[in-house]
DNA sequence: TATCTCCAGATTGTCGACAATCCATCCTTG
DNA sequence: CAAGGATGGATTGTCGACAATCTGGAGATA
């Protein structure tokens, strides 16, 4: 289960239980679909409740639990269409940010890029193709995109909210995602086109990264989700309500 | 000021508390870069911090309000840069959403909008172009074709945090922004693309109609920066009582 | 006079206790 | 025995009070 100490001593309680709950719900730590207790959750935290519900909030606002009033807020269920619309909307951020990222990041920037490429290459070498899509924050290619395009709202987004869920989906798919060589070409087209200055082909090559890798991750789901009879689930995968 | 009882009398004190301050931002009744002093709200709504709190970490995740610790809490400034943003990711959330809907709205769907144009074009006529923009919540074109689009997060996005920003906008510029006509127009045109069920161009004028929408206002806002000089100060933003 | 320090008031952050609501179980009743 | 309702426990929602932190100004010192 969780550990009971928290890592880091600033800011409010309130938004160190957030990180902590957030961090906990990515790595699986917090099952998706488990109720989550408050009574629980601040006796393991130490906090009070006050701190906690407002923590809760924010993650509602994230889309990472669900809230029902009087029945509690339980963690997110990650099924394939909500995976299918997160994609969607990535390539449509993610595309118009690579474009606008072509057009305002400075050229020291690109070089930031160029140098995360490296590191990457390095990684899947030293890995054998393991690991290179979990690297996060700072040293996430996409993430420094977004950061390119200059537009705050973007950057929010891509880099909060859906960046989470992002990585929630990451890890849930990780052991059938082995495509790290060909995302890692994609992405070296994607910073020689920003490199360029050439925002329509930036865009257009992100978003036919970000719908290849949907493709095939939507392909291993399937195959993976036959050999196995899965976790618990509603009664269709259907869209449920 | 804002009234001190509430409408409805339904569900949470902090979801109630959250849907009065959404609305009162929205408005105008709550000034932009107004500090909200948490002991004043809380006997205004009659309700005790906890819920009060709960609702402003809400708003936060709307991009409503932007919290400091220790410091509080004040109502988002618009500028024109935020703005750009905003227009800048509805082109490419609502051009996607467009060409979705055009491929996957019902026949019934279709006539509903084809049913709106009809009513926004008779309040154009009775107002002589003036409140056309105005018109929300399930009767907004927009809002129709994001739940048209069958991606929920999408809808969510349009729907929920943006659109809130949107209608914020729209009252901030309305009195400025009289080009309804066009705007019908358009829409027709986007109505009859998803009618012939032609995605592409469904989303292609979409994205055109927005980023016209934003150039238009984008130029009124400069001629009425000039004509005025400038109302919105840093610091000491009377917080009046 | 300018600047620094320190204090008091105000505001935010946190906690514990109480009230309202929901859920599961058991009991009654046909 | 099944169906419906009552009941107790658990959980969420809410409040008031206390602690931590910030802000603004008064006063001292160079």
């Amino acid at each position: 289960m969780l550990a009971p100490q928290a890592s880091v001593e600033e800011g409010t309680l309130a938004d160190r239980a957030s990180t902590r709950l957030v961090q906990a719900i990515i790595t699986g730590e917090l099952i998706q679909g488990q109720k989550l207790n408050e009574a629980e959750l601040t006796s393991l935290f130490g906090i009070g409740r006050g701190p906690l519900r407002e923590a809760l909030r924010q993650l509602e606002g994230m889309r990472l639990v669900r809230r029902i009033p009087h029945a509690g807020v339980r963690v997110v269920q990650l099924n394939k269409d909500m995976m299918a619309d997160l994609y969607s909307v990535r390539e449509a951020l993610e595309g118009m940010a690579c474009r606008m990222a072509a057009e305002r990041m400075t050229d020291e920037e690109v070089n930031t890029l160029l140098l995360l490429l490296g590191q990457h290459a390095e990684q899947i070498e030293a890995t054998d193709g393991q690991i290179y899509i979990q690297s996060e924050g700072d040293f996430d290619f996409h993430y420094q995109i977004a950061l390119g395009s200059r537009n705050q709202m973007l950057i929010d987004l891509l880099a909060g909210e859906l960046y989470q869920l992002l990585r929630m989906c990451r890890y849930r798919t990780s052991r059938l995602a082995s495509r790290t060589r060909p995302a890692l070409q994609q992405h070296r087209q994607i910073v020689e086109a920003i490199a360029d200055r050439d925002g329509e082909l930036a865009e257009m090559l992100m978003r036919r990264h970000i719908s290849g890798a949907w493709k095939s991750i939507s392909e291993m789901m399937d195959e993976d989700h036959d050999s196995k009879p899965k976790l618990v689930s509603r009664t269709k995968t259907a869209s449920g309500s």
